[in-house]
DNA sequence: ACGATTCTCTGACTAAAGTCAGAGAATGGA
DNA sequence: TCCATTCTCTGACTTTAGTCAGAGAATCGT
């Protein structure tokens, strides 16, 4: 396996990175080329910097560069006059575009020599590899329930509820999992996050010392199929287990099958019905062994 | 398609590219890493340099730099004095093992995060895209059957059907396919190459104006499946096509169940025996049409 | 109000990566 | 034999990429 992964990692270097590198750069240095293309639709400088993880002199003197080109302009943020920000002038909005036609070129050039039979099978490949590999990037930890990402996520959780739903979703009506409950030592809340980018969470409510209830569990649609949900619940698991939870509980909705399917999969039974939830129908238990 | 190379080329150079570079420097410069792995057991300073695709002056400086840490040693060679070989010393051999060793590390902390079955998939794919990209390389030049690359790939044509065929296989008892006839205007030897490495021929020997003989038809074992005989196969039938002719003929061996199979999914017909080889089993036919 | 912090910028560096011209030794071909 | 070519090497450059320290303006926290 390790060899395979090294093959592919030499092949692909070779016939990808290289090229992509050298051919968009376009006379100009690679790093301007990078940082043109981050700028997109304007983009504050330190933004620029930590996407690009660059030294603050470094990026600020290549901006002065592409200003002296006339292809981007940095200009003030109204709210906070420490801040920068850069904007792409004409010139280099039609820069951009350009690269833009020679990534769009190379892509398509790649494809080229296959016949269609192996360009749909390479294509499908590569799908797999690059979900495959954005799974080994993410990264599951217990946040604050007021944090930024945390609450994209929950947020991003009742509304989907109240799409996926029939009479939409209230969680005003649904049993409670605020702020309070979602915190040490009342509960936990665990983000994932791919390259910082939160993509999912789930929650734990504890309900005295040994049993708990598992609130929250949601997914980013962008992040479904790689193994979030599973990462996510297994985690939160291996957390109740930790704090001497020895039986765990959850309910959920029929409109979320992938939820329902992933919680039979990982050893869930479903019981009868524990609560009234307005919004529950069906409830699962499952007994976690000491440790 | 191209947004899904795109997407792919963006992932894997950011996950693969800029560990693999970096990481295997160890404070060395970059250069000098890969130019130390590139000698391993010895190479040739010009072949360095041709396979690096580096500047004579550039790498002359780094193999001093090289010598001076004590990793390598430049030597004459004993057939032409102006040809210089790099070796590794004892040291050099050691440092070449270390970074070995982070590769693989690298490799398999990629591996590390995934569940059996996400790993498994992965290197699949991995094993596709790199078959597929591989392909892309695949170039069919018209050689001289005296060429270095041409022999190679004849020469092994006749070991492997010497090793396939019940009674062993003798090319003087075979209808011949000398190099004279294998060169325009007599016929033409079509010679397959992935990074100027031989991986595969075919051959036309013309009869008269309007007929002619595929002959050594070659595919490396190591490029297999990669579709080097289809398209050998396809190049050669439109440079009879271009020379006029209407008949393409061929004859091969039971054993060789690939290049039969292939003949046929490209509309060979099986007909009666026209020679009387003794290792031919099966003859087939194929007319073009004119143009 | 004021000290700490944030943000961008400039100046002064360094190391890596590479280019170009030509010198000197050896070899090959006519 | 001798002229053209091949091969490696050195010297003298340039560009790219990046680091580090600190200055100056604005904002935040208390």
């Amino acid at each position: 396996m390790v060899a395979q992964v090294r093959r592919f990692n030499r092949v692909v270097t070779q016939r990808v990175g290289a090229l992509d590198d050298h051919f968009l750069a376009r006379d100009r240095p690679l790093g301007e080329a990078r940082l043109l293309w981050e700028i997109a639709d304007g983009r504050e400088v330190r933004e620029l910097r930590s996407a690009l993880g660059l030294d603050s002199g470094y990026v600020s003197r290549m901006l002065r560069s592409l200003e002296a080109a006339g292809l981007v302009t940095v200009g003030p943020v109204d709210t906070d006059k420490r801040v920068r920000i850069a904007r792409l002038t004409r010139a280099g909005r039609a820069e951009r575009a350009e690269l833009d036609r020679r990534s769009d070129r190379l892509a398509s050039d790649l494809l080229g020599p296959l016949d269609d039979r192996q360009r749909r099978r390479l294509v499908a490949a590569m799908a797999d590899v690059e979900r495959l590999l954005t799974a080994t990037l993410i990264t599951v930890t217990p946040a604050d329930p007021a944090d930024d990402r945390a609450r994209f996520c929950l947020t991003s959780y009742v509304e989907e509820l109240d799409r996926r739903f029939d009479g939409g979703f209230d969680p005003a009506l649904s049993i409670s999992a605020d702020a309070e409950e979602l915190r040490p030592p009342a509960g936990v809340l665990l983000l994932a996050t791919v390259r910082s980018e939160p993509v999912g969470c789930t929650a734990l409510k504890l309900h005295g010392p040994e049993a708990a209830e598992i609130k929250r569990m949601w997914v980013s649609p962008s992040a479904r199929g790689l193994g979030v949900g599973r990462r996510l619940l297994t985690e939160i698991e291996s957390y109740a287990a930790r704090a001497g939870v020895r039986l765990l509980r959850l309910e959920t909705n029929d409109t979320l099958t992938e939820a329902i399917s992933l919680y039979r999969s990982a050893g869930y039974a479903e019981v009868e019905p524990f609560s009234d939830d307005p919004y529950a129908r069906h409830w699962f238990e499952k007994r976690l062994s000491s440790g």
